[in-house]
DNA sequence: CCTCTTCTGTTGCAAATGCAACCTTTTTTC
DNA sequence: GAAAAAAGGTTGCATTTGCAACAGAAGAGG
């Protein structure tokens, strides 16, 4: 697999951060690594069969959705530019993964077996990679708990502060843009569109936000 | 540390499973397993401090609090016996845990450090208990998942009937009882004590359940 | 057995919001 | 650059549901 640029646009993502570039290509070679591009709106995988890998973004959006018995779908994760999907999906080899994963953007998305982390091994860099995966899926839950206090929210008011601050934590700023558009923010608060957009109206005209598309500004 | 009794106890637990009464002792004493006894309501840990090992329940049931800046709780998780929590923030060691757990009947926990998970080492009982570990936590998120998947429903009925089939595959009956009361319920859903009760109300109107106390039948 | 506490259910009301219908703006495609 | 498609906004209306207040039932402790 041709690694061009690999190392330094990964080599700050928690699974390999502080390796050589040695060790990243033992990485790579490990993970069984291979890397495809992808159009906008394709299917990365389809719900109910397995995933044999997980996969990390290297370039664009994709989303991770889970359709209901009634056939409305729901937005699981969206999935940035550095971010990865699926891995304990992988890692516990599920047979029949219970959702399906498609971008919304044109996208790259290297892909990652982890098979060599259940080998037995006495090799410390299996080791390495190993605590390094474990850490990513303990990181993950925290993540989720994250969405959890979202959704759990009564109102929509409260929803969407709760959704601001914490993005105005994770990005040190009170002025920022998110890989959403309307319909899939929606989705990730658990609500409607059209009630987003009121609301999101609502508070521009109280003075507490601007925004221009998926750019926000927080005024507080 | 005593033993009584443990290993029948937990030799079903998927961290120990399928372990000889020896090697669970040497997994009992790699995580530095200490046991504790809990009377109903006691704090088991206080938001803000770090979370030396995580639990697993041995009797009773624990919830998982998490307060919002304004004061009112949220529930993130109920762990009844045979359950666990805090395995993510004790592997990260995360400095100031963002939650607090405490009881909600008597309990006893058995707590077990992470430390030695973290310890590279060659041996290969070390390398199948962070295996375990690992495999724990990515079952964990996919259980998130599914509490997602309900908390993203927009209607009540929508939230409760996820919430039973769920439980019903779990258990795979239809008549089962649930580790919550109402109050806890309502939380774990997203919703409101009294409009959980009107709805559960309405569905036993309708034929759809049955239900006493948190003993609940599908009529469907 | 009695008291106190906790849990659960009921109801009226006001506020929130899902939904449908429709329009405007932006983006994509040819 | 025109046409088509996608995304975003607005509004009215009916439904849902959060909230408060209260009452009955069950459980705990003496």
């Amino acid at each position: 697999m041709k690694q061009d640029g690999l190392f330094v646009r990964l080599s700050a993502h928690r699974l390999f951060a502080g390796m050589s570039e040695e060790d990243f290509s033992r990485a790579l070679i490990m993970l069984d690594a291979h890397r495809r591009a992808y159009a906008r709106g394709e299917y990365l995988h389809r719900m109910g069969e397995p995933l044999s890998a997980f996969g990390m973004v290297l370039l664009g959006t994709v989303q991770v959705y889970s359709d209901d018995p009634d056939g409305r779908g729901m937005m699981m994760a969206n999935v940035a530019e550095g971010g990865s999907f699926g891995e304990s999906l992988a890692f516990l080899a599920v047979p029949r993964a219970p959702v399906h994963i498609l971008t919304t953007t044109g996208c790259e998305v290297l892909w990652l077996r982890t098979a060599s982390l259940r080998t037995p091994s006495s090799d410390p860099f299996v080791f390495l990679l190993r605590d390094r995966f474990t850490a990513m899926l303990a990181t993950r839950t925290l993540e989720m708990n994250d969405r959890i206090q979202i959704l759990s929210k009564l109102t929509l008011r409260d929803k969407l502060t709760t959704f601001f601050t914490e993005w105005e934590r994770r990005t040190g700023s009170r002025t920022f843009t998110v890989p959403f558009d309307r319909a899939a923010l929606s989705d990730y608060l658990g609500t409607n569109r059209t009630a987003l957009s009121r609301e999101l109206s609502n508070m521009q005209n109280e003075g507490l936000i601007e925004y221009y598309k998926n750019s926000f500004k927080l005024l507080c």
